[in-house]
DNA sequence: TTGACTGTTGCAAATCATTCCTAAATAGAA
DNA sequence: TTCTATTTAGGAATGATTTGCAACAGTCAA
């Protein structure tokens, strides 16, 4: 069994547990985004998923990308003046980079950071729901 | 002359400096932004303009706003599933919390944060643009 | 296996924030 | 005051996302 394969199957197990049905659609789009490597957004995934369920509607995969966030298994980044990207949540947490020129997002985890943030939500009396982190930034010497 | 006529002053000349041509509009939206205490939206400021330029049409506050987020003289925030927010360049800088229960925003300033953005950055070889750190955040023992 | 009950889908139309278009108005230089 | 390049008002256009509804399909009890 595949990494992917085995990802899916987890993704799959969280919402059959929540009792969330298993359409088609849904199990397209799980594996679809359990194999993505990148952070797709919508349209992206929707073509993606178009490939495993031919005829698949965007309203679908909006539908569903909704639900699954509020399942917990995939996560919906709104990076600056573009659509929301997608990632499924099998890895550990981080933030991201997202290179101004080219528009590559990198992914980076911070101890540290995290631990600061808890720190100041509890200095003023609150306790993190979720956080958004995003380092805007350019290659250095990349002229 | 009251702190905030004094704000205006400065982003008024910010502007007249850079060649951009003061027009009452313009100038109804500089002092808007000056005396906001909060963190308010298009729309809102639209509202708010009007009091003192009647008439003036949304799309206007909407291209205002962008040539005065150009020239530096105020701030766009995209927080999470709500219409952009705007805040003049008048403070020093911070990042902000969102309670998402009440919807309010409170700002906050970790010059140990900013260090470590700068770190991280520096080590994957970039130079930060601009970020973007958000808190959303509940209030605790609120029940 | 078969219903049937309910949630889900596809499609099109609707919504929401924001941008764009154009003719008319105007800030700022001379 | 005059001239001219910018800017404005207003409305139409855009792009992402959501919604309404009738047809459809998981799931579970029998």
């Amino acid at each position: 069994m595949t990494k992917i394969a085995r990802r899916t199957e987890k993704l799959t197990e969280a919402l059959r547990r929540a009792g969330v049905r298993i359409t088609r659609q849904r199990a397209a789009l799980l594996s679809v985004l359990a194999e993505a490597e990148d952070h797709p957004e919508a349209v992206e995934l929707h073509r993606r998923a178009e490939a495993v369920v031919p005829g698949i509607s965007l309203s679908t995969v909006y539908r569903s990308l909704t639900e699954l966030e509020n399942q917990g298994v995939i996560l919906r980044h709104q990076f600056d003046g573009t659509p929301a990207r997608f990632e499924h949540t099998e890895t550990r947490h981080h933030d991201h980079m997202i290179d101004v020129d080219t528009g590559e997002v990198v992914e980076f985890a911070s101890e540290r950071i995290e631990a600061l943030q808890a720190e100041i939500a509890e200095a003023l009396g609150y306790e993190i729901v979720h956080h958004r982190f995003e380092l805007y930034v350019r290659k250095k010497d990349s002229l």
